[in-house]
DNA sequence: GACCGCCTCCCCCGCGCGGGGGAGGCCCGG
DNA sequence: CCGGGCCTCCCCCGCGCGGGGGAGGCGGTC
């Protein structure tokens, strides 16, 4: 049974974008979409979604708004994940006081959307927005919230694909990885997908670029 | 302050001949050295030299990868001085590629060994004449030396050059770098194959790396 | 025992990528 | 004026990459 998300943003450049990050995985299916708070209770009712991803600020009713009105009017509501562009955004907290599950950054990348969107629909609250530097603190040391390590427990690459992808940071081709790992292309031909396919990534440039943005590997 | 040189070969009696000719010179001192390009890396992190002397054939990793690796992880990198036994050598046009300064033959006599390292550390590309033929050829003109400097500049991007490069570590493909530029995907292609052949990457992965390593680009 | 995650390897297949050429238009400076 | 750098676009071509399957072994847990 797949997640149910209900997009709601006044941008559909947004709405196209979370869209697509969330229909690329198998799990996840995007069951509606509204452009403005008030078109949320009806939506609600109609699709009932897991997972509702609510944009702050929006020209009729913003988010916060939208938040007490489904929270107060429909039963059994969706969870609310709610999504913003800043992050110290002051609506966002009052967001969550009027009930909202969690918030996010606009700019997360892919893999961190999804798994934001996974959490929230399994009743873990994320209070903390799924941020580079958590990912990173992961694989450095287990130093984190609660919130943020719940993420990367589904996160987590196994020890092979992050030996993998550090290799993949440095330049090497599958074959040359191979040759370092011992095994065969086709071994590492999977590893890769596999990676890709957590992270979100296209191939492996933008995989590297995850790495090197959440601090799996740094610079220098 | 004398010149800080490096050297790496994997024939010992080699390192001593360069050792003694160039500590022979008053303002000139060997700092380090290595028996392969695998170990170039740290040594340079750890010593802070002005010139490596590279020799190309090398059993773990060859002059060329190691060049590449120096530049690609290495922030405000040596200037390379690429050692080879042959005046011929098709690699040497590869390390040079790979963003190398200069050459030098290993049957150079004392006086030119000096000469180049200090050229090198000057700033000055360096390429004996018998190969500037060679190179200016293999870049199809007949230009002579300026030519053959010329296209060996390193990270030298146009304006265009560079903004491919940006929006490959955005993780575009070439037909999104069109779209974006509005150009043909040939056009996007020309560019990025000047890009890979400038920084010596093989591939777009190699050029965002480096593009990070170098702080072309910032994560976060 | 059965199940499951991980690692390993295999198949086929399409396509994007990168290398090798070349060429025309533009503007600038010698 | 002509040359050179830059940007633009074109050709052909090989191959690595990534997606789609599947499968066996192995060490855990239930």
């Amino acid at each position: 049974m797949p997640v149910r998300v209900l997009l709601v943003d006044d941008e559909p450049l947004v709405r196209a974008g979370l869209r697509a990050v969330l229909e690329a995985q198998p799990d996840m299916a995007v069951v509606g979409e509204a452009a403005d708070g008030a078109a949320v209770i009806p939506l609600v009712r109609q699709t009932r979604p897991d997972v509702v991803a609510m944009d702050v600020r929006m020209p009729l009713l913003d988010g916060i708004e939208a938040t007490r009105a489904l929270l107060r009017t429909v039963t059994d509501p969706p969870k609310i994940l709610v999504v913003t562009t800043f992050e110290n955004d002051e609506y966002v907290y009052e967001a969550l006081r009027a009930g909202a599950d969690g918030f996010l950054l606009k700019r997360a990348r892919p893999a961190e959307i999804v798994h934001a969107v996974r959490l929230i629909a399994e009743g873990e609250s994320l209070l903390f927005p799924a941020s580079v530097r958590q990912l990173a603190a992961e694989y450095g040391d287990g130093g984190g919230n609660r919130a943020a390590r719940a993420a990367l427990e589904r996160a987590r690459l196994t020890e092979r694909e992050g030996e993998v992808l550090r290799l993949m940071a440095r330049g090497l081709s599958n074959a040359e990885i191979a040759a370092r790992l011992v095994v065969g292309t086709e071994t590492v031909k999977s590893h890769v997908s596999a990676v890709l396919a957590k992270l979100g990534a296209r191939d492996r440039t933008q995989a590297v670029i995850t790495a090197y943005e959440s601090g799996f590997v740094a610079p220098g």
